[in-house]
DNA sequence: CACTAGATTTTCT
DNA sequence: GAAAATCTAGTGG
């Protein structure tokens, strides 16, 4: 029984789908005998013109076009000369109101034998615990960009799970810009985030 | 544990 | 030509 998050799970904004996505599963299947998934520990909201922090604040461009279209898509795109993030797209309101969410930490569920392959290391809280580590465990590059993620047989899929998680929140990662806005949403107490929060830091 | 520097290349100014 | 939605290895306490 599939249960695939539909479109209208990322039709909504995407502070919503950000924190609404923590705890679903994340499905990469790299061939019909070679499944990887995990549970989606932490995700970023991105907006469109309002949020100088994203890619689509100063409009089209041939990097960000897919995060203008349709929500459910995957964004895909390469930073920093060596690695990949995952976004999904969620909903848009105008031409020039795009947003998307990017998956920032995995917890392994399945595969993790192929993910410490492609990961170089065997230590489970280091495969996915950011979102170029996430891209390169789960064998996700630019040839993903543009797929539609709700096809119960796409390359790359998030199913529903009935299990609750306790969602925090806190300043987004790695920009320099719109800090102060606390869009980043991720699974509280759990040791497969990239980084947490200076006050509950040190133990 | 905390902090810093360097890698490396796409993208946009 | 500069900056980038990052990661790793290295240093120091």
């Amino acid at each position: 029984m599939s249960s695939v998050l539909t479109r209208e799970f990322y039709n909504k904004s995407s502070l919503a789908v950000a924190r609404k996505i923590i705890g679903k599963k994340l499905v990469r299947k790299l061939s019909d005998d070679a499944i990887l998934a995990g549970i989606i520990v932490e995700a970023e909201a991105y907006a469109g013109r309002r949020d100088p922090a994203s890619h689509a604040y100063r409009g089209m461009t041939a990097r960000n076009e897919v995060m203008f279209g349709e929500p459910g898509h995957a964004y895909v795109y390469f930073t920093y000369g060596a690695h990949y993030c995952l976004n999904f797209v969620t909903r848009h309101f105008k031409t020039e109101e795009a947003s998307a969410i990017l998956i920032r930490a995995v917890e392994p569920s399945t595969g993790i034998e192929i993910m410490a392959e492609h990961r170089k290391t065997n230590l489970a809280t280091n495969l996915a615990s950011g979102p170029g580590k996430l891209c390169q465990a789960f064998g996700i590059d630019r040839s993903l960009n543009g797929v539609d993620i709700t096809h119960p047989e796409s390359p790359i899929r998030v199913e529903d799970t009935s299990e609750i998680y306790s969602v925090s929140k806190s300043e987004r990662i790695g920009i320099s810009v719109a800090k102060d806005r606390k869009w980043r949403f991720f699974a509280s107490n759990n040791p497969h985030v990239s980084k947490l929060p200076r006050p509950l830091r040190q133990g």
